[in-house]
DNA sequence: TAACAAAGTGTCATAAAGTGTCACAAAACT
DNA sequence: AGTTTTGTGACACTTTATGACACTTTGTTA
């Protein structure tokens, strides 16, 4: 299980490190794609296959299982941390996560999650506890 | 698995990169095709069998299934890279994908996309996260 | 059918991007 | 406080992309 909170920078070639914590868990090879609220998804091998074989089911003459194929594979790069943990980030991800040069890496459960440490800020800031739970309960999800 | 995207750019004789990424996996003879978005497809030898053998199975007394088989093969190319990893795009497949100068390769699991960089962008653009994640759902996809 | 034009192909040279690793700094742990 | 681990900048090296140009093949026209 991955969780906590590291916040890191770029080197100039655009590469992160990615923290030692998690580097353990996610192992050797691990993937790297769009998150759906502009940050990055980062799996391990096995997180990944059971997502890719999802995703290979969907029939193709459906519009928008093409749509989310296209989304999260092009998004997705495989990555083998080098001898000193540090993994390139493709021009595109960095774009579609708004990274410049700091990043907050986070631990989410089955997942590391890479977001701009700004936009990490803002969207904890505006996350109201309260709220969330009031949501929970009315889609039925007991905590 | 192909994934990454790629932006390249024709030479003055329409041939373009196949980014070295993709060439391995792709083999010496690769098939190249229309896609079902205005964007062309191009499959490994050994996936381009299995695609043609499902279209061979597509019932032809249906319309759409003769339409299916028609748009696919009629649009086929083989093809080798060169030395360099470049590849001739026939006129034909280039006006079909509007692809004049700018293009975006893709991975897309079992077959890699050329689209023309305009037209990727307009797609990408346009795929809505909060709606993805909605059809996500529906169809139990956990992400 | 010879001459020419157009289209397609191969390869070089250079530029740009990506990768590996050293060495030091900072942080964490005894 | 000393030791180990982790993170970062710097830089050398490798790989990849692309314009340029020459050569080959194909097709057209006189």
């Amino acid at each position: 299980m991955f969780s906590g909170e590291y916040e890191h920078s770029l080197d100039t070639k655009g590469r992160v490190i990615m923290p030692s914590k998690f580097r353990e868990s996610l192992g050797e090879v691990f993937y790297v794609t769009k998150g759906l609220d502009h940050n990055l998804l980062v799996f391990s091998q096995e997180e990944w296959n059971v997502f890719y074989d999802k995703l290979n089911t969907l029939p193709m003459a459906n519009k928008s299982a093409r749509g989310f194929s296209r989304l999260f594979l092009s998004g997705a790069i495989e990555c083998e941390a080098n001898s000193q943990g540090r993994v390139l980030i493709p021009a595109n991800l960095r774009s579609y996560a708004e990274i410049e040069k700091d990043v907050t890496i986070i631990g989410n459960g089955n997942k590391v999650e890479i977001w701009s440490t700004e936009n990490w800020n803002k969207y904890i800031d505006a996350l109201d506890p309260e709220m969330v739970a009031e949501s929970l309960c009315e889609i039925g999800i007991n905590i």
